[in-house]
DNA sequence: AGTATATTATC
DNA sequence: ATAATATAC
Protein backbone atom coordinates (compact mmCIF):
# COMPACT_ATOMS: atom_id res chain seq x y z
CA UNK A 1 0.00 0.00 0.00
CA UNK A 2 1.33 3.26 -1.08
CA UNK A 3 2.29 5.90 1.72
CA UNK A 4 -1.38 7.23 2.67
CA UNK A 5 -2.95 10.56 4.19
CA UNK A 6 -5.91 10.35 6.19
CA UNK A 7 -7.61 13.86 6.47
CA UNK A 8 -10.69 13.43 9.32
CA UNK A 9 -13.19 16.44 9.37
CA UNK A 10 -12.95 18.20 12.39
CA UNK A 11 -14.74 15.00 13.90
CA UNK A 12 -12.77 12.22 14.20
CA UNK A 13 -15.13 9.56 13.36
CA UNK A 14 -12.19 6.92 13.10
CA UNK A 15 -13.42 4.14 15.94
CA UNK A 16 -15.53 1.37 14.36
CA UNK A 17 -15.91 3.38 11.35
CA UNK A 18 -15.17 -0.03 9.28
CA UNK A 19 -13.89 1.40 6.21
CA UNK A 20 -11.84 4.10 7.81
CA UNK A 21 -10.22 1.66 9.96
CA UNK A 22 -9.76 -0.88 7.46
CA UNK A 23 -7.65 1.42 5.37
CA UNK A 24 -5.95 2.95 8.50
CA UNK A 25 -4.85 -0.49 9.87
CA UNK A 26 -3.69 -1.99 6.28
CA UNK A 27 -1.77 1.11 5.95
CA UNK A 28 -0.56 0.88 9.34
CA UNK A 29 0.42 -2.95 8.71
CA UNK A 30 2.65 -1.56 5.71
CA UNK A 31 4.29 0.76 8.12
CA UNK A 32 3.12 3.80 6.11
CA UNK A 33 2.95 7.20 8.09
CA UNK A 34 -1.02 7.82 8.96
CA UNK A 35 -1.73 11.58 9.45
CA UNK A 36 -4.40 13.56 10.60
CA UNK A 37 -5.32 16.80 9.55
CA UNK A 38 -7.78 18.67 10.99
CA UNK A 39 -9.87 21.66 10.42
CA UNK A 40 -8.27 24.88 12.77
CA UNK A 41 -10.07 24.32 15.65
CA UNK A 42 -12.38 27.13 17.33
CA UNK A 43 -10.11 28.64 19.80
CA UNK A 44 -12.46 31.12 21.03
CA UNK A 45 -13.01 30.62 25.00
CA UNK A 46 -16.60 29.40 23.82
CA UNK A 47 -15.26 26.12 22.20
CA UNK A 48 -13.30 25.88 25.49
CA UNK A 49 -14.51 21.93 26.01
CA UNK A 50 -15.00 21.05 22.59
CA UNK A 51 -11.34 21.76 21.92
CA UNK A 52 -10.34 20.39 25.38
CA UNK A 53 -12.41 17.18 24.59
CA UNK A 54 -10.71 17.08 20.71
CA UNK A 55 -7.25 17.33 22.04
CA UNK A 56 -7.45 14.97 24.95
CA UNK A 57 -9.28 12.14 22.16
CA UNK A 58 -6.51 12.64 19.96
CA UNK A 59 -4.11 12.14 22.80
CA UNK A 60 -5.99 9.03 23.44
CA UNK A 61 -5.88 7.53 20.29
CA UNK A 62 -2.41 8.30 19.75
CA UNK A 63 -1.21 6.56 22.69
CA UNK A 64 -3.59 3.21 22.00
CA UNK A 65 -1.57 3.26 18.83
CA UNK A 66 1.63 2.97 20.31
CA UNK A 67 2.64 7.04 20.30
CA UNK A 68 3.34 7.45 16.87
CA UNK A 69 0.41 9.25 14.82
CA UNK A 70 1.26 12.23 13.22
CA UNK A 71 -1.36 14.91 14.51
CA UNK A 72 -1.69 18.24 12.40
CA UNK A 73 -3.59 20.89 13.51
CA UNK A 74 -4.37 22.84 10.32
CA UNK A 75 -6.45 24.41 7.62
CA UNK A 76 -6.88 20.56 5.36
CA UNK A 77 -6.79 22.89 2.27
CA UNK A 78 -3.08 23.83 2.55
CA UNK A 79 -2.02 21.17 5.22
CA UNK A 80 -3.35 18.13 3.18
CA UNK A 81 -1.12 18.79 0.23
CA UNK A 82 1.69 19.34 1.84
CA UNK A 83 1.77 16.51 4.13
CA UNK A 84 0.98 14.73 1.20
CA UNK A 85 3.99 16.09 -1.01
CA UNK A 86 6.39 15.53 2.21
CA UNK A 87 5.59 11.96 2.62
CA UNK A 88 5.14 11.12 -1.40
CA UNK A 89 1.16 10.16 -0.69
CA UNK A 90 -0.19 8.48 -3.44
CA UNK A 91 -3.62 7.94 -1.62
CA UNK A 92 -5.95 10.59 0.43
CA UNK A 93 -8.49 9.32 2.71
CA UNK A 94 -11.33 11.72 3.60
CA UNK A 95 -13.99 10.78 6.11
CA UNK A 96 -16.99 12.78 4.61
CA UNK A 97 -19.99 13.23 6.10
CA UNK A 98 -23.77 14.16 5.22
CA UNK A 99 -23.15 13.59 1.33
CA UNK A 100 -23.97 16.94 -0.13
CA UNK A 101 -23.63 19.68 2.84
CA UNK A 102 -20.40 19.33 4.12
CA UNK A 103 -18.44 18.28 0.54
CA UNK A 104 -17.34 21.69 0.39
CA UNK A 105 -14.14 21.78 2.05
CA UNK A 106 -13.69 18.00 0.61
CA UNK A 107 -13.69 19.49 -2.84
CA UNK A 108 -11.36 22.35 -1.82
CA UNK A 109 -9.26 20.19 -1.01
CA UNK A 110 -9.70 18.10 -3.97
CA UNK A 111 -8.42 20.59 -6.38
CA UNK A 112 -5.62 21.67 -4.19
CA UNK A 113 -4.42 18.36 -4.61
CA UNK A 114 -4.95 18.36 -8.51
CA UNK A 115 -1.63 17.72 -10.39
CA UNK A 116 -0.28 16.25 -7.51
CA UNK A 117 -0.77 12.28 -8.57
CA UNK A 118 -2.89 11.23 -5.90
CA UNK A 119 -5.90 9.49 -5.37
CA UNK A 120 -8.55 10.93 -3.49
CA UNK A 121 -11.13 8.52 -1.41
CA UNK A 122 -14.36 9.18 0.51
CA UNK A 123 -14.85 6.47 2.95
CA UNK A 124 -17.10 5.96 5.81
CA UNK A 125 -19.77 6.94 7.61
CA UNK A 126 -20.78 7.99 11.46
CA UNK A 127 -23.89 6.73 10.65
CA UNK A 128 -25.66 3.31 11.73
CA UNK A 129 -26.90 3.45 8.45
CA UNK A 130 -25.53 5.56 6.21
CA UNK A 131 -27.57 8.89 4.94
CA UNK A 132 -29.59 7.97 2.13
CA UNK A 133 -29.63 4.25 2.38
CA UNK A 134 -33.07 3.94 3.93
CA UNK A 135 -35.70 4.84 1.23
CA UNK A 136 -39.14 4.34 0.13
CA UNK A 137 -40.23 1.61 -2.25
CA UNK A 138 -40.00 3.87 -4.83
CA UNK A 139 -36.45 5.54 -4.31
CA UNK A 140 -37.64 8.47 -2.65
CA UNK A 141 -36.17 9.85 1.07
CA UNK A 142 -38.55 9.47 4.31
CA UNK A 143 -39.91 12.88 5.39
CA UNK A 144 -41.12 11.62 8.29
CA UNK A 145 -39.68 10.04 11.06
CA UNK A 146 -41.88 7.22 12.25
CA UNK A 147 -42.24 5.75 8.87
CA UNK A 148 -38.14 6.16 8.56
CA UNK A 149 -37.95 4.48 11.86
CA UNK A 150 -39.73 1.18 10.61
CA UNK A 151 -37.88 1.20 7.41
CA UNK A 152 -34.42 1.59 9.18
CA UNK A 153 -35.03 -1.45 11.60
CA UNK A 154 -36.01 -3.13 8.32
CA UNK A 155 -32.81 -2.01 6.93
CA UNK A 156 -30.71 -3.59 10.07
CA UNK A 157 -26.89 -2.56 10.09
CA UNK A 158 -23.74 -4.01 9.56
CA UNK A 159 -21.90 -5.69 12.66
CA UNK A 160 -19.24 -3.53 14.14
CA UNK A 161 -15.57 -3.58 13.05
CA UNK A 162 -13.29 -5.24 15.28
CA UNK A 163 -10.93 -3.43 17.18
CA UNK A 164 -7.91 -2.54 15.43
CA UNK A 165 -4.97 -5.06 15.28
CA UNK A 166 -1.47 -4.08 16.93
CA UNK A 167 0.16 -2.04 14.22
CA UNK A 168 3.34 -0.73 14.33
CA UNK A 169 3.78 3.08 12.83
CA UNK A 170 6.69 5.05 11.32
CA UNK A 171 7.84 7.26 14.17
CA UNK A 172 6.18 10.75 13.86
CA UNK A 173 8.06 13.69 13.05
CA UNK A 174 6.07 16.61 13.42
CA UNK A 175 6.70 19.34 15.74
CA UNK A 176 3.24 21.13 15.71
CA UNK A 177 1.62 21.22 18.77
CA UNK A 178 -1.95 21.32 19.64
CA UNK A 179 -3.86 23.61 19.43
CA UNK A 180 -3.66 25.73 23.15
CA UNK A 181 -6.74 24.93 25.19
CA UNK A 182 -8.67 28.22 26.78
CA UNK A 183 -8.93 28.14 29.93
CA UNK A 184 -12.04 25.92 31.19
CA UNK A 185 -14.13 26.07 34.26
CA UNK A 186 -13.37 24.50 37.46
CA UNK A 187 -15.82 21.52 36.54
CA UNK A 188 -15.11 17.82 35.90
CA UNK A 189 -15.08 16.76 31.90
CA UNK A 190 -15.99 13.86 30.84
CA UNK A 191 -13.09 11.32 29.89
CA UNK A 192 -12.03 11.09 26.04
CA UNK A 193 -11.02 8.40 23.61
CA UNK A 194 -12.21 5.72 22.78
CA UNK A 195 -11.49 3.36 25.85
CA UNK A 196 -13.13 6.33 27.96
CA UNK A 197 -16.70 5.71 25.70
CA UNK A 198 -16.65 2.01 25.99
CA UNK A 199 -16.45 2.41 29.69
CA UNK A 200 -19.42 5.19 29.38
CA UNK A 201 -21.17 2.52 27.81
CA UNK A 202 -20.59 -0.61 29.53
CA UNK A 203 -21.19 1.86 32.68
CA UNK A 204 -24.77 2.92 31.38
CA UNK A 205 -25.33 -0.73 30.04
CA UNK A 206 -24.80 -1.97 33.78
CA UNK A 207 -27.54 0.01 35.42
CA UNK A 208 -29.05 3.03 34.09
CA UNK A 209 -30.27 1.84 30.39
CA UNK A 210 -33.12 0.27 32.67
CA UNK A 211 -34.73 3.45 33.71
CA UNK A 212 -33.22 5.24 30.55
CA UNK A 213 -36.72 5.87 29.11
CA UNK A 214 -37.67 8.09 32.16
CA UNK A 215 -34.70 9.03 33.70
CA UNK A 216 -33.56 10.71 30.73
CA UNK A 217 -35.73 13.67 31.10
CA UNK A 218 -34.40 14.52 34.69
CA UNK A 219 -32.02 16.73 34.45
CA UNK A 220 -31.53 16.91 38.27
CA UNK A 221 -30.18 13.20 37.51
CA UNK A 222 -27.54 11.10 35.63
CA UNK A 223 -29.71 9.40 33.99
CA UNK A 224 -29.13 10.00 30.35
CA UNK A 225 -26.55 7.80 28.51
CA UNK A 226 -23.98 10.61 28.51
CA UNK A 227 -22.88 8.94 25.01
CA UNK A 228 -23.19 11.68 22.65
CA UNK A 229 -19.78 13.16 22.94
CA UNK A 230 -18.07 9.67 22.05
CA UNK A 231 -20.44 9.78 19.20
CA UNK A 232 -19.48 13.76 18.09
CA UNK A 233 -15.72 12.49 17.97
CA UNK A 234 -16.14 8.85 16.99
CA UNK A 235 -14.41 7.40 19.79
CA UNK A 236 -17.69 5.47 19.70
CA UNK A 237 -19.53 3.87 16.77
CA UNK A 238 -23.52 3.77 16.64
CA UNK A 239 -23.39 0.28 15.53
CA UNK A 240 -21.38 -0.67 18.47
CA UNK A 241 -24.16 0.74 20.57
CA UNK A 242 -26.63 -1.11 18.42
CA UNK A 243 -24.66 -4.40 18.94
CA UNK A 244 -24.93 -4.18 22.81
CA UNK A 245 -28.12 -2.99 22.84
CA UNK A 246 -29.40 -6.30 21.09
CA UNK A 247 -28.20 -8.36 24.06
CA UNK A 248 -30.83 -5.85 26.37
CA UNK A 249 -34.34 -6.51 26.54
CA UNK A 250 -36.70 -3.91 28.05
CA UNK A 251 -37.88 -0.32 26.64
CA UNK A 252 -34.42 1.46 27.99
CA UNK A 253 -32.75 -0.32 24.77
CA UNK A 254 -35.45 0.57 22.91
CA UNK A 255 -35.34 4.10 23.97
CA UNK A 256 -31.51 4.31 23.78
CA UNK A 257 -32.39 3.01 20.04
CA UNK A 258 -34.90 5.36 18.83
CA UNK A 259 -32.17 8.32 19.59
CA UNK A 260 -30.03 6.90 17.49
CA UNK A 261 -32.48 6.23 15.18
CA UNK A 262 -33.44 9.79 14.93
CA UNK A 263 -29.31 10.55 14.59
CA UNK A 264 -29.64 8.59 11.59
CA UNK A 265 -33.56 10.37 10.34
CA UNK A 266 -31.45 13.75 10.79
CA UNK A 267 -28.25 12.65 8.74
CA UNK A 268 -31.02 11.51 6.43
CA UNK A 269 -33.00 14.94 6.24
CA UNK A 270 -29.74 16.74 5.67
CA UNK A 271 -28.40 14.13 3.20
CA UNK A 272 -31.44 15.16 0.71
CA UNK A 273 -31.66 18.47 1.88
CA UNK A 274 -28.78 19.96 2.77
CA UNK A 275 -30.48 23.79 2.51
CA UNK A 276 -32.22 22.85 5.86
CA UNK A 277 -28.82 23.00 7.92
CA UNK A 278 -30.20 26.84 8.38
CA UNK A 279 -33.62 27.26 6.04
CA UNK A 280 -36.93 26.29 7.51
CA UNK A 281 -38.26 22.90 5.96
CA UNK A 282 -41.96 24.15 5.97
CA UNK A 283 -41.13 27.67 4.42
CA UNK A 284 -44.83 28.92 5.39
CA UNK A 285 -44.09 28.40 9.26
CA UNK A 286 -40.61 29.97 9.17
CA UNK A 287 -41.81 32.62 7.52
CA UNK A 288 -43.27 33.92 10.74
CA UNK A 289 -42.78 37.27 12.00
CA UNK A 290 -40.04 37.20 14.66
CA UNK A 291 -38.19 40.16 16.18
CA UNK A 292 -34.65 42.07 15.79
CA UNK A 293 -33.23 45.48 16.72
CA UNK A 294 -31.50 46.56 20.15
CA UNK A 295 -34.59 44.86 22.20
CA UNK A 296 -34.68 41.38 20.15
CA UNK A 297 -30.59 41.52 21.15
CA UNK A 298 -31.01 42.47 24.86
CA UNK A 299 -33.13 39.56 25.06
CA UNK A 300 -31.21 37.61 23.38
CA UNK A 301 -28.45 38.06 25.45
CA UNK A 302 -30.14 37.59 28.24
CA UNK A 303 -30.97 34.36 27.00
CA UNK A 304 -27.12 33.19 25.84
CA UNK A 305 -25.95 34.19 29.32
CA UNK A 306 -28.58 32.65 31.77
CA UNK A 307 -30.55 36.22 32.91
CA UNK A 308 -33.71 35.40 31.53
CA UNK A 309 -35.91 35.21 35.17
CA UNK A 310 -36.84 31.73 34.10
CA UNK A 311 -34.70 29.22 36.69
CA UNK A 312 -34.87 26.54 34.36
CA UNK A 313 -33.72 28.55 31.63
CA UNK A 314 -31.13 29.86 32.75
CA UNK A 315 -29.81 26.97 34.53
CA UNK A 316 -29.71 24.93 31.26
CA UNK A 317 -27.98 28.09 29.27
CA UNK A 318 -25.60 28.76 32.32
CA UNK A 319 -24.42 25.00 32.44
CA UNK A 320 -23.93 25.04 28.36
CA UNK A 321 -21.49 28.10 29.22
CA UNK A 322 -19.72 26.07 32.10
CA UNK A 323 -19.45 22.92 30.37
CA UNK A 324 -20.18 22.97 27.22
CA UNK A 325 -23.28 20.48 27.28
CA UNK A 326 -27.03 20.99 28.15
CA UNK A 327 -29.23 18.04 29.06
CA UNK A 328 -31.29 17.29 26.22
CA UNK A 329 -34.58 18.13 28.10
CA UNK A 330 -33.31 21.36 29.33
CA UNK A 331 -32.10 22.10 25.47
CA UNK A 332 -35.66 21.95 24.34
CA UNK A 333 -36.88 24.17 26.86
CA UNK A 334 -34.29 27.09 26.45
CA UNK A 335 -34.59 26.80 23.23
CA UNK A 336 -38.76 26.85 23.45
CA UNK A 337 -38.03 30.01 25.41
CA UNK A 338 -35.96 31.64 22.37
CA UNK A 339 -38.45 31.15 19.81
CA UNK A 340 -41.54 31.21 21.27
CA UNK A 341 -41.02 33.51 24.04
CA UNK A 342 -38.68 35.64 22.66
CA UNK A 343 -39.89 35.51 19.28
CA UNK A 344 -36.29 35.26 17.76
CA UNK A 345 -35.44 33.14 14.75
CA UNK A 346 -34.19 29.85 15.53
CA UNK A 347 -31.24 29.82 13.49
CA UNK A 348 -30.10 32.08 16.25
CA UNK A 349 -30.45 29.60 19.06
CA UNK A 350 -29.01 27.04 16.55
CA UNK A 351 -25.70 28.65 15.76
CA UNK A 352 -25.18 29.64 19.77
CA UNK A 353 -26.07 26.22 20.19
CA UNK A 354 -23.23 24.93 17.51
CA UNK A 355 -20.71 27.03 19.09
CA UNK A 356 -21.17 26.05 22.65
CA UNK A 357 -21.72 22.47 22.27
CA UNK A 358 -19.19 19.90 22.44
CA UNK A 359 -21.43 17.44 21.11
CA UNK A 360 -22.43 19.80 19.04
CA UNK A 361 -23.73 17.91 15.67
CA UNK A 362 -24.74 19.62 12.58
CA UNK A 363 -27.78 17.71 11.47
CA UNK A 364 -29.31 16.21 15.19
CA UNK A 365 -28.45 20.44 16.74
CA UNK A 366 -30.35 22.14 13.86
CA UNK A 367 -33.40 19.86 12.90
CA UNK A 368 -33.99 19.59 16.97
CA UNK A 369 -33.79 23.53 16.97
CA UNK A 370 -36.46 22.80 13.57
CA UNK A 371 -38.47 20.59 15.61
CA UNK A 372 -38.69 23.01 18.14
CA UNK A 373 -39.78 26.14 16.10
CA UNK A 374 -41.92 23.66 14.42
CA UNK A 375 -40.97 24.34 11.42
CA UNK A 376 -39.05 20.86 10.67
CA UNK A 377 -40.10 17.85 9.07
CA UNK A 378 -42.37 16.51 12.40
CA UNK A 379 -45.67 18.38 11.54
CA UNK A 380 -47.41 18.70 15.00
CA UNK A 381 -51.47 19.48 14.49
CA UNK A 382 -50.83 22.13 17.37
CA UNK A 383 -48.20 24.79 18.04
CA UNK A 384 -45.43 23.66 20.99
CA UNK A 385 -45.11 26.12 23.74
CA UNK A 386 -43.41 25.11 26.55
CA UNK A 387 -43.88 26.46 29.96
CA UNK A 388 -40.99 26.63 31.55
CA UNK A 389 -42.12 26.35 35.05
CA UNK A 390 -44.08 23.54 34.18
CA UNK A 391 -41.14 21.53 32.66
CA UNK A 392 -39.13 22.99 35.69
CA UNK A 393 -41.70 21.39 38.29
CA UNK A 394 -42.51 18.18 36.22
CA UNK A 395 -38.47 17.25 35.38
CA UNK A 396 -36.79 18.57 38.18
CA UNK A 397 -39.21 18.40 40.77
CA UNK A 398 -37.33 19.05 44.09
CA UNK A 399 -35.30 21.94 42.09
CA UNK A 400 -31.82 20.36 42.67
CA UNK A 401 -30.51 21.26 38.73
CA UNK A 402 -31.45 25.29 39.13
CA UNK A 403 -30.01 25.26 42.35
CA UNK A 404 -26.65 23.61 41.30
CA UNK A 405 -26.46 26.42 38.10
CA UNK A 406 -28.00 29.28 39.64
CA UNK A 407 -26.02 30.22 42.45
CA UNK A 408 -28.78 33.54 43.20
CA UNK A 409 -30.98 30.58 43.86
CA UNK A 410 -29.12 28.14 46.33
CA UNK A 411 -31.05 29.33 49.02
CA UNK A 412 -34.34 28.91 47.86
CA UNK A 413 -35.58 25.09 49.06
CA UNK A 414 -37.81 22.63 46.64
CA UNK A 415 -40.06 23.20 43.70
CA UNK A 416 -40.82 26.76 44.56
CA UNK A 417 -37.98 27.66 43.24
CA UNK A 418 -39.23 27.25 39.66
CA UNK A 419 -41.16 30.69 40.37
CA UNK A 420 -38.91 32.83 42.33
CA UNK A 421 -40.98 35.45 42.00
CA UNK A 422 -44.25 34.16 44.00
CA UNK A 423 -41.66 34.29 47.18
CA UNK A 424 -42.10 36.31 49.79
CA UNK A 425 -38.68 37.11 50.01
CA UNK A 426 -37.37 36.36 46.14
CA UNK A 427 -34.03 36.56 46.32
CA UNK A 428 -31.46 39.15 45.75
CA UNK A 429 -29.53 39.04 42.26
CA UNK A 430 -31.63 37.18 40.56
CA UNK A 431 -33.48 38.84 37.85
CA UNK A 432 -37.24 39.24 37.41
CA UNK A 433 -38.36 37.49 34.61
CA UNK A 434 -38.13 39.72 31.39
CA UNK A 435 -41.06 38.54 29.60
CA UNK A 436 -44.60 37.13 30.61
CA UNK A 437 -44.79 33.59 29.67
CA UNK A 438 -48.69 34.11 29.59
CA UNK A 439 -48.59 36.94 27.22
CA UNK A 440 -45.83 36.02 25.16
CA UNK A 441 -47.40 32.17 24.43
CA UNK A 442 -50.64 34.16 23.29
CA UNK A 443 -48.37 36.70 21.00
CA UNK A 444 -46.86 33.53 19.26
CA UNK A 445 -49.70 31.59 18.86
CA UNK A 446 -51.35 34.84 17.09
CA UNK A 447 -48.15 35.11 14.55
CA UNK A 448 -48.78 31.31 13.85
CA UNK A 449 -52.52 32.41 12.91
CA UNK A 450 -50.79 35.23 10.83
CA UNK A 451 -48.70 32.69 8.43
CA UNK A 452 -51.84 30.10 8.23
CA UNK A 453 -54.37 32.35 7.16
C1' DA B 1 -41.02 15.17 22.54
C1' DG B 2 -46.99 20.57 24.82
C1' DT B 3 -50.59 22.96 27.30
C1' DA B 4 -54.98 24.16 29.09
C1' DT B 5 -59.32 22.65 30.24
C1' DA B 6 -62.83 19.24 31.15
C1' DT B 7 -63.97 14.89 33.02
C1' DT B 8 -63.45 11.03 35.88
C1' DA B 9 -61.15 8.50 39.63
C1' DT B 10 -59.49 8.25 44.27
C1' DC B 11 -58.48 9.65 48.90
C1' DA C 1 -59.54 18.19 47.46
C1' DT C 2 -56.30 16.25 44.61
C1' DA C 3 -54.75 13.13 41.04
C1' DA C 4 -55.18 10.61 36.92
C1' DT C 5 -57.22 10.59 32.31
C1' DA C 6 -59.36 12.52 28.09
C1' DT C 7 -59.87 15.97 24.72
C1' DA C 8 -59.15 20.13 21.90
C1' DC C 9 -56.11 23.57 20.14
Amino acid sequence: MPNTVFWFRRDLRLTDNPALLAAVSAAADDGVLALFVLDPMPLRAAGGPRVSHLVRSLRALDESLGGALLIRYGDPVEEVPRVAAAIGAEEVHIAADYGPYGRGRDQQVEKALTGHGVTLHRTGSPYAVAPGRVRKSDDSPYRVFTPYSKAWAAHGWRAPVAAPRAVSWLPAHDSAGPPSVPDLPDVDLPDAGEDAARERLSAFLDGPIRDYATERNRPDREGTSGLSVHLKYGELHPRTILAELARHRGVGADTLRNELCWRDFYADVLFHRPESLWESLDARVGGIRTDSGPRADERFTAWASGHTGYPIVDAGMRQLRAIGWMHNRVRMITASFLVKDLHLPWQRGAAYFLDRLVDGDYASNNHNWQWVAGTGTDAAPYVRVFNPVTQGKKFDPDGAYVRRWVPELAGVGGGAVHEPWTLPKPPDGYPKPIVDHAAERRETLARFDEVRA
